[in-house]
This record gives structure tokens, C-alpha cells and sequence, in this order.
DNA sequence: AACAAACGAGAGCAGTGCTCTTGACACTGC
DNA sequence: GCAGTGTCAAGAGCACTGCTCTCGTTTGTT
């Protein structure tokens, strides 16, 4: 289903022995420098260490990552697609159809994986690093989630979904701003994406939303801006998520059916 | 209205030249690491440059900060203390009772403290610092806005307002949770919490909701995740506040009055 | 075989957080 | 008034950082 056309960094086998190594070396480097950020964080990412983790001393790193910043730049791309692969493999375990299903289980995805990883997520939904700029390799990839997010809400609409912003007024420059990020992400979308016109300017909006929720939620978890408030943060998630979930009108298969599904 | 009991952090005049010159270079550092702290980030905040910008040599400044995360520590509090001022000056110009308005006055100041001071945002909002301590100094003025917040849910409850998750369902374990953590507000607050009992599980669900998706917007703006999405941040964050404090049924002035206010 | 590019190693520079020692100053009790 | 006590700024120094430059060596291409 959804799947933002990212086979292309696939790059054709290298050919020379060097230029092997050179591709091993890199992914070394990047490994090693994944551990200790896991370890230790991002702040904390010293290029000469990771250098000593290889074996190799630091000015040798600095041929294949011009500079720290470079090093992490990679590390946040790698970020990307790692979430959004964690998301899509959860997306693909429930029918497409099941809107409100799939919503609760990528939330779920997303949350699982920044648990797992909490450095990573730091570095892509935390405070940019150093001075910031959003290379063209990164918007890529950190666009998959919210595609799926797109895809998710589309089916809904397309169903008869109907979100809980729809009677409200919206500014008229808004509603030409998401027309545009509703072409955006149409386009992205390989197969049908005949469900996409279906998404009202409410719903999109609600949608960012429930993105900017969904991110908002887990950072005030992972960042411990809910210590002292929220013990079980499972249940808690949980039952947030559904609840945006519903006001997102993604409950379109429950109402009065037992089990089929009408279109 | 709302003001939590920091008025004790006003120490009693220092008596002693020597307690008089601590305190005040102690503000001198804080001056001098704050301003380098908006130019160049949280990152790169060191304490060496501090040091000379006023006229130490970097060795004097760990007789009033033991170490770098320490004097982090005390500009967080800061932080802390001047978005809640931000807010509560935001909100004092609302009449209590509109609490549609104060709500989104109150967001958008401090939306606005946020772009005024962004490092200063991302020090408290983004991914903790080294390995993250939160001391018990950081806990209080950490809830001076969400304590605004409650006031303005309590009021809008008390007023009427029914909250758009009302009907759901909710856990039990979360039920008690939110109890525990009505309770430690409503405690917080001086004057008549007598809205406070007002404010059902699901509104206050929903109240937390609200926090995260104002921080969770905030943050996207900040952090440039909207980049390519959301030009217009201005209309685009006024437009999705509107919305939640729809959701949370704050407008419970407006629905048949024509312009005069009641109270 | 000859040449150029890429490579790893090492030295070195400027900067960092932090510790320790030293001498000067201010406050206190006699 | 004066010694004793604690605080203070300063400097030197340690281990570390990002990054640059140079130097032989290896590798791929012509």
C-alpha cells in the first residue's frame, strides 16, 4: 500500500574493490557511531571516539564524513527511515480499510520505536543540533510517517469518515496552503489515489494535528514532561491516540456492522 | 487568578558586601551565559566564554556554578519561570470567565515567548540536555502554564462547556491517575477551585491533550518540521487552537450572546 | 610502467570542562 | 586592633574535543 518510492538509494553494486571498502568503512562507522549514540546521546557523539571503535584514528574518518555534523546528518537520515520503516511494517499487519486499526497501531509503532531507540528519536523530533539546516536528504524520509498518516485518513474520508472539524470556518489562505500539501502527498501515493481528493481541508488539517499529536505525546514521554502526571504511559497513549483517532471520523468500519464492511 | 506560591524564591536581602557581590555576579554570569545561549544555542554554550564576556577567567566561575549543566540548569528554571510569566500576564487581560479567549491568548503567547527566545525553548521543550536529571528545582515553575490551563478548563467546565470526549470510555487505572493529578492542581491553585471538581476525567484527558498538541505545535513550528507544509505559521497555529479549544468546549460565553459579556 | 587519486597515520592547533594550588581580600571573634 | 578563618580570582595543568595539514603508502587508471 503505502510505500513513498524509496528503492532508489539502492545504489548499483560497486564495482571496484575500493570502492567496496569504502561503502563497508562508512556503514562501520555509522554503526559504531550508532552505539555510542545509544549510549551515551547526541551531544555526547565524539568523532574520535567512534574512531578508536573502528580501529582507525580520527583524521581517517574525516574522509568519509567531512564533519561531526556530517556524521549525525547521516545518523538522522538513517532515523527516518528507520521509524518509517517500523511504521510501515505495522501499517501492512491490518487491512486497509481498518482506519482507526491502522491509525492506533502506527501511533503505537511510532511510540515502540522511539522507546527502543530514545536517542534517535531525540535527534530527529528533539532540538536540532547545531546551528540546523535541514539538508535536501532529510525532507525525503521524513516525510513516510505522515504519508502513511495521509493514506490512513484518505481511506477513512473516502469511507464516509467524517472528522470533527468539518463544520468549523477555516482562514482562506490556509485552505490554499493544504491544498498544496494535499497535492504534495497525493503525489507521493503510488497506487489509488482516488481517496485523496476525499480529504477535506478540515480533515487535513485535523490530521496535522493528530501528526503533530502523535509527536507531541511521545516527546512529552521520552523528554519527561510528564513525570509526576502519567505513571502508566501504555494505557495512557493508548487512550489518547483513540481518542484522536475517533475525532478523526477513522471509526468507519465499527458503527453497525458486525464483521463485514460495507464500502 | 492563577498564580502558583512562587513568590518565596524572593530571598531576604543579602546582609553581607560579600553576600551582596555573590548574588549579584552571580546574576552577572547568568546575564552574560543567557545571552550566548541566544546566540549560539544550548550546545555550544560554553563556560569559558561566558567566563570572559564578564571579565573572569573561567576558574572563578565554578565558585557560583560547580559545574556547566548546573549553570544549564538555572538558565532552565529561568526559562521556566518567564513562559509562565509570559502566560500569566497573557491571560490576566481575558475576564476570567471567556475562557475560549484566554485560551487562545494564552497560547499564543507562548507561542510567542518560543520565537522570541527559541534556544531558550528548545533548552526546555526539545531533548534533554546530557543525561537528564530533572532536579526538584525545575518540577515547579515547570507547571505554571498547565496550571493556567486548568484554570481555564475549570472555569469553561463550571461554565457549562461539555468536552468533546465526554462519552468515551476510559480506563480505570487512567481514572485514577487523572484523579491524583486533579487534585495536586487543583491544590495549586489559591483561590476558588471550587470548578476544579467541575472538570470531568475526560476533560482533564483532554486538557492534557490541549497542553501537548500547543507544545507539540510549537515544537514542529520550532524545529522546522513544517518546513514545505505550513508557511503562514501565524494563521496556521491560530487556526488549529481555535479548534482544540472548540474541542474542549471553552466557547461557552459565545453561543447567544451578542456582544456584551456576562459576569 | 607511470601517474593521479584515495587512503591511513601522525603531529599539531585552538578550544573545551574541570581540578588544583597560590596569593589576596573580607569578615569574624578575641 | 589584630590574628584567624573562610571566600575569592587567577593561573597552570590534565584529558579531551573538532579539525587541518603533511607524509608515505596503496590502489585504480591510462
Amino acid at each position: 500500500m503505502v510505500q513513498s518510492g524509496d528503492m532508489q538509494h539502492v545504489e548499483s553494486k560497486p564495482r571496484t574493490a575500493r570502492d567496496r571498502a569504502r561503502a563497508e568503512v562508512t556503514m562501520e562507522i555509522k554503526a559504531a557511531a550508532r552505539r555510542r549514540l545509544a549510549a551515551d546521546g547526541a551531544a555526547a557523539l565524539s568523532l574520535r571516539a567512534v574512531a578508536r571503535d573502528v580501529g582507525m584514528v580520527s583524521s581517517a574518518v574525516y574522509r568519509y564524513f567531512p564533519s561531526r555534523d556530517d556524521l549525525l546528518t547521516a545518523l538522522i537520515v538513517d532515523a527516518y527511515a528507520a521509524v518509517g520503516a517500523a511504521a510501515r511494517a505495522a501499517d501492512e499487519t491490518i487491512p486497509r480499510a481498518e482506519s482507526l486499526r491502522r491509525w492506533l497501531v502506527v501511533s503505537a509503532a511510532v511510540r515502540s520505536w522511539a522507546r527502543s531507540t530514545p536517542h534517535e528519536y531525540g535527534l530527529i523530533f528533539g532540538t536540532p543540533v547545531p546551528g540546523y539546516r535541514a539538508p535536501v536528504d532529510t525532507v525525503d524520509p521524513a516525510a513516510s510517517v505522515p504519508l502513511i498518516l495521509f493514506d490512513i485518513i484518505a481511506v477513512g474520508a473516502a469511507a464516509g469518515g467524517v472528522v470533527s472539524w468539518s463544520e468549523r470556518p477555516m482562514p482562506a489562505a490556509l485552505r490554499r496552503e493544504l491544498g498544496a500539501v494535499r497535492t504534495a502527498l497525493a503525489g507521493s501515493l503510488d497506487g489509488s489515489l482516488d481517496g485523496a481528493a476525499a480529504v477535506s481541508d478540515a480533515a487535513l488539517g485535523q490530521g496535522i494535528m493528530a501528526w503533530t499529536q502523535l509527536i507531541g505525546a511521545i516527546s512529552f514521554e521520552m523528554f519527561g514532561h510528564l513525570h509526576n502526571v502519567i505513571d502508566d504511559h501504555e494505557v495512557y497513549f493508548a487512550q489518547q491516540m483513540r481518542n484522536v483517532g475517533l475525532d478523526l471520523g477513522l471509526d468507519v468500519t465499527r458503527p453497525r456492522r458486525r464483521s463485514g464492511r460495507a464500502t
